[in-house]
DNA sequence: GCGAATTAGTAACAAAACGTCACTAATGTC
DNA sequence: GACATTAGTGACGTTTTGTTACTAATTCGC
């Protein structure tokens, strides 16, 4: 084998996802006049001094203005389908931004994930992989969390979970898990949403957890 | 934004994992003359008409003898540290190979994953991070039967999740959470490897399982 | 041939985790 | 003040899990 590099057109295409009303949404941006569909992920080419992530980041902030401190890589692809930029090869990243932080550019807008616009062939497939990574990772690591604003109820996260597995969950059981889990710490404020009872706010705070590692699980196959 | 594409160096790096006597093993090819290290993952740049997958396929061929059929992958890295081709953008691809299947070509060679020789830098990433994926997905896809033979034993199957979690199970609770699980079936064979009581031959054959998802885990941070 | 060693496989029990129901608590609305 | 609404918890039965201890089938040494 004789390895060579070979020159490749590169695109790093962006998946902003952060909750709103009842659904998750997705930040997508107008297209330049002439293209085939009307709205598109955000997307650039990686420049030559900066990593995948940084490059999702400056994307990521062209688009709403805040820089995010959460990725989560979709993986690569180059399936061979359209690219509105016709990138051989494209690396798709998941950015989360708590609700409310930013705001859409003047071209850009909130679109619920389960109905969004026509989009090129390979921004569709990068959207439903990075849904799926993000349903997938959701118990592995921290990523609800950056879903929401720094202090938070324990109904705001457990309505998360609800939206990032699409399905719902039980509140004695998701608190109690919550509370073996040593991942969130009460605050000493509480909220009032109009009506009903105030909830208190807590805040992400993992805290080291001793090795208990159980059996292995076989949760193959998930649908 | 105005978005544009940018040619770019981009790299195939390729980690394929087997199982050997007692150790996952890495597969490492010999650099060319001149090199910084002796060693390298095999990699190349993909063709322009060949996905990531197919263009980690060709590579593994031309260096282990058989084209592999389980994928999984790593991510794209473009961290500024050393490639051994220099190229800016590696996409790290695990490639799952049966123990015994295929004989390593002239230049090529196992290493046990836990004392690699000296690597370039992005390739000692990427290896890190392969096994990092590859132990965090093992309990949600079929991963472990990817690296066995077609008829195996359940003592076999047991000894590859200790090889990935590099943890010791018990057996009883291996066995039932397999049985659990219907991911395998006997055959009418036994095995009989000397001493001891010969063992039933099983096969990869997942059964549609009812959907009964469970409540949320929370393992986050399980290092 | 026969006991010791070795590997495979399982029954059964205790502890932990989980799903659920039913309740108490604090607020706003009428 | 009754009631609707959201937050939070106690308790109970069921399921899952970790562990121990056993039985089963084979080879090896003698």
């Amino acid at each position: 084998m004789k390895p060579a590099v070979r020159r490749t057109t590169l695109a790093v295409d962006v998946v902003v996802l952060s909750p709103t009303a009842d659904a998750l949404a997705v930040l997508l941006v107008r297209t330049p006049a002439g293209s085939r569909e009307r709205w598109m992920l955000p997307w650039d080419a990686p420049q030559a001094t900066e990593g995948l992530e940084e490059a999702a980041a400056r994307i990521t902030e062209s688009v709403l203005g805040t820089t995010p401190a959460y990725f989560e890589q979709v993986g690569a692809v180059a399936d061979g389908k359209r690219h509105p930029g016709d990138a051989e090869v494209s690396v798709g990243i998941v950015v989360l931004s708590p609700s409310g932080a930013g705001a859409p550019a003047e071209d850009a807008e909130w679109f619920p994930i389960a109905s969004l616009p026509t989009l090129a062939p390979r921004h569709r497939t990068i959207v439903e992989r990075a849904a799926a990574v993000v349903r997938q990772r959701v118990d592995q690591s921290p990523l609800a969390f950056r879903l929401l604003p720094p202090t938070f109820t324990l109904s705001d996260l457990q309505s998360i979970y609800e939206l990032l597995l699409s399905r719902r969950l039980h509140k004695a059981s998701f608190r109690r898990a919550l509370q073996a889990s040593y991942l969130v710490e009460p605050t000493d404020e509480w909220r009032s949403e109009g009506r009903g009872r105030p909830a208190q706010l807590f805040r992400f705070a993992p805290k080291k957890r001793r090795g208990a590692r159980r059996g292995v699980r076989f949760d193959l196959f998930s649908e």
